[in-house]
DNA sequence: TATGAATGAGTCTTCATTCAT
DNA sequence: GATGAATGAAGACTCATTCAT
């Protein structure tokens, strides 16, 4: 049906500007200072109509990090599948991966990564279903690691420690340079390279 | 007078504990969720006692801010200071003293280098203070990065790019480990360890 | 048409479907907190689908009462028209079947005659069929009290003193099982046939 | 001190100003139609003050019901103190004051007998409160109940089962005075005496 | 007939803050 | 210096109801 498909359309599009609306000022006055009255100003609606999108507040950042994760998940695995080559290299990329996507989505992965959650009582299954996100993309970069481990290039070493030191670096480069606009950063591109650079040699030296 | 300096000594202890209950408070619960009320409770004096000794809230945590800078600031030239063996254990510890700091002043380091600075009209004077503030703790690492070039054990780099490459990878840490609470991430003691460890040999190796 | 007796009778039976979710929900969580949604999630259709049948949420109490009272006159009438023995056994019989339909139906008695009729502002139509219905109830009893004094079994007495007495002490032990749900009773037979003698007896010794 | 003294005064006053509006308001609208605004906007307070005084609107209720039982169980023990008498008058006396305390205070009794209690999962601790103090005052009627069997007026029964079956009968028509106001009752005092009688009576063979 | 979407009014409650005392 | 009382504004969320479809 032409009406029911118009139906779905539009109502996938009012939910994705209740996302864009609250990423944007989740982002600008932090996820605490934003009201659900705030959100629904900005996109015309009554605040009672963002319950029939979403179950509440919570829920709204819950769907902003999901998305979050799938465009990043999508992204790193198209260099995982398509790379072959030497496994060092393959790291390099990933990580590399990591970063651009941050800054190429800064609301995206501020949401998700420089956002704290709220602090809720019960995390069980709202967490879990983080978790398990955020799990899937630090897992790119794990298995990254882990064929460097596997080819030799990287000795001694665990391979969930190594992971997350280097995920540590690749936030860190990303979260500086999405939050500290006015700091006077050496030239972007220099500064990938240079921090992708002492990450995996910092590992496999 | 005994009388007075008594007055002025009892009146500088319970802003001193004004502000380490509201610290507490503010690590555990998250600033927006922190009411004056709850400071009140903890200090045993009515809400409206504190406003005795702050303006408002927010002084508050500009207060905190001040105490952590200035503490930080002491440790980094304590650090700086009496070490004077290798440069890059020098590096070492100067990192690991960056990271220690946020993840005891997790509120203060929250606000300087996670949030976004907020889309206000007039930033100035306090952007100001933070940004002078955050500088001058970068400029502790970057003191060590110099020394170890002046080492010769860190080269061919440029200063600058180094110092933000190591920045970025001590931020990266501590902003995680800060934010992202519900993460499965190994041992804190060894991933430091191992973070610290992999910027210091993957900029020296 | 066998069509148009299909639809007819599938309306009706939704409508005693939305009466039956509705007194439940009303008996047990309180008419005010039971919303139009919660009765729609019962009968499994949406908020909007119960507007067909009832104008508004005070015309489901409405019918509910209706029926309450259908159901009772039934029974009374059942009562007074099957028993042609003692006349005072015959009121002991009304007033027992008064109690134990209360007790039967806890649902339509506590809508009827506990619940607190909604505060609104025009009572002319409703009220008066209410004050019709519960006339008509009382008048059950009333008609038993009637017999006793022609058959001599009470005298002295004004008849409608008498019933309301009568009602009185029915009403307030039915009243009482069904609400004072914490209260220690003795075994409730035994009270009731105790409290049944003892109007009956109360007004013919 | 004087200051103190008027401070205090002036807060019992205020709290009882707002015990009377709410009880008013909860009488005539439902509790659950009750909001603090406006209990609020009768006191001529913000909904905010009330909250100096009452922790939530569940606990004004409680506190309603504690003075209902707090005056009911005065005028009992006056009664049963005061008179020396026949048994059966003292029985009487007890039921009659039982139910002239429920129509010379319909809002107390009410609010405490005929109000719906608000649908709360835990009511561990302000249940228990609630039967205690109900207990007491169904306590007065026991005791007249066994003065009259210790004399010999009630023969061949059990103290509890008596003591209910006429509780249930004062409850009965205070609540039908109180709440059936349009039906034609006889005249009231007329109604009264009757029922007593009635009751009395009817225990006492 | 039934519904999904939408809303305006309203719920209880908490907040930072002020002020008379 | 400290407080108890008070408040205006705002919080998240729910409601009965309407209406286009």
């Amino acid at each position: 049906m032409g009406l029911a498909e118009r139906k779905e359309r539009e109502r996938k599009e009012l939910r994705q500007q209740i996302l864009d609306a609250a990423r944007e000022l989740f982002v600008h006055e932090g996820y605490e200072n934003v009201s659900m009255r705030k959100i629904a100003d900005k996109i015309e609606y009554s605040p009672a109509a963002i319950y029939t999108y979403f179950a509440n507040k919570d829920e709204i950042l819950d769907c902003l990090s999901e998305e979050t994760f799938f465009h990043l998940h999508k992204r790193q695995r198209a260099v995982h599948d398509n790379l072959e080559g030497d496994a060092l290299e393959h790291l390099k990329k990933g990580v590399e991966t990591y970063i651009r996507f941050g800054l190429e989505h800064p609301e995206h992965y501020f949401v998700t990564f420089l956002l704290k959650a709220p602090a809720t009582g019960d995390l069980t299954a709202g967490e879990s279903r983080m978790a398990k996100a955020g799990r899937q993309c630090f897992d790119g970069l794990r298995g990254c690691v882990r064929r460097c481990m596997e080819a030799g290039k990287i000795k001694n070493a665990d391979l969930d420690e190594t992971s997350q030191a280097i995920w540590a670096g690749a936030h860190g480069l990303t979260a500086l340079l999405i939050t500290q606009t006015c700091f006077p950063f050496v030239e972007r591109e220099r500064l990938i390279r240079r921090t992708v650079e002492m990450l995996v040699s910092g590992v496999s030296g």
